[in-house]
DNA sequence: TGCCGTGGAGAACGCTCGTTCTCTACCTTA
DNA sequence: TAAGGTAGAGAACGAGCGTTCTCCACGGCA
């Protein structure tokens, strides 16, 4: 029998969660595929979590670490603070070239849960104040005023569903290119 | 007996669904609670759309044009081109403040139903293209460049995820505050 | 060796869904 | 009045869901 912690049977649950309900929206994936994916009794699973509305929100909790985690990369390989504001586009596009993207994951969660779960409503508010915060943080670095970086979040928040939609990265690479207006002309 | 022709139950059954859909998610309403919503037997609904994701796809339809002539009375409300454009985002701050303001129904489809019904996807991409071109032609009445029109549209869209997801019109009013800055300084 | 406790496999449960079918009441028309 | 057809109410059905329970195999330990 291969051995297995509860730690990891959780963080293979956590992925194949993460993976599946961002690829077919969660109410599309049943806790019996989820456990098969994961390679878990059903047991384990209902022991690891309290449900599957606690299981959605873990997973938003895991994925914005994650995301944030990724995006950094991209922030510190920019040496002037401008380009770091400019290289989260870098990071959009790079995602979008990736099969199965389908657009920020809290944007769809709350679309889907939104109204019948309070808990996910309430990550995807922590989410989207922390990419803000952010990008606010890197624009005052920049010594441009606040409504600049409202506009470039907004951007990037638009950027992100539109570039999921047409499936193509144009919808990055233009928001790009206007937040690069702003930086440059303001 | 109350008469009413097949024509009006559709068009009762279109306004319960699309209501309830974009306020609580397709998934989360049922065609029960549907039929009496609409005040109508469940055999007639069936006899009136083929099944639920037909429904759906009508439901979208009818509101793309529903929103496009709604927006259209701001867009002509106004006189200059540049004006024309702006007032979009009116029609977008006065619509959060009606309550349930939901954002963009065809993102929350897009995100609920995207991966499973082509037909959903279609009707999504068509209304994007289609505000998308609406932008891009007021922008270019305005002779502006159409990369401007490619920025507002993307400002548009991210003010529509995030005024409902911060329950505030003021993503509405930043966007506006952007497009205003990109049409004035370009 | 015999016992106990843990854990996995998957059957079972209760519920809700989308969809169809049955039955009955009523209106129309001859 | 009698017959026929239409439409509504809602029961029925099969499937799938989230969740729980049963059963058994197997390992550690006295």
């Amino acid at each position: 029998m291969v051995v297995t912690t509860d730690t990891e049977a959780r963080e293979r649950v956590l992925e194949a969660a993460d993976r599946l309900f961002y690829a077919k929206s969660a109410h599309a994936v049943g806790m019996d595929e989820l456990r098969a994916e994961a390679g878990v009794s059903l047991k384990k699973l209902y022991q690891l979590f309290d449900g599957k509305e606690a299981l959605v929100e873990e997973v938003l909790r895991r994925r914005e670490e994650a995301i944030t985690a990724e995006t950094m990369k991209y922030v510190l390989r920019a040496s002037t603070p401008e380009e770091q504001v400019l290289a989260v586009f870098d990071w959009m596009a790079d995602s979008s070239g990736t099969t199965d993207f389908r657009g920020c994951a809290f944007i769809n969660s709350y679309a889907e849960l939104g109204p019948s779960s309070d808990r996910v409503t309430a990550v995807v508010r922590h989410q989207k104040s922390g990419v803000r915060g952010a990008i606010a943080a890197m624009v005052a670095a920049t010594g441009r005023p606040e409504w600049v970086a409202d506009s470039i979040f907004l951007l990037f928040e638009g950027a992100m569903t539109n570039t999921a939609i047409t499936v193509s990265s144009e919808p990055a690479r233009q928001a790009q290119k206007a937040a690069r207006f702003l930086l440059e002309s303001t």
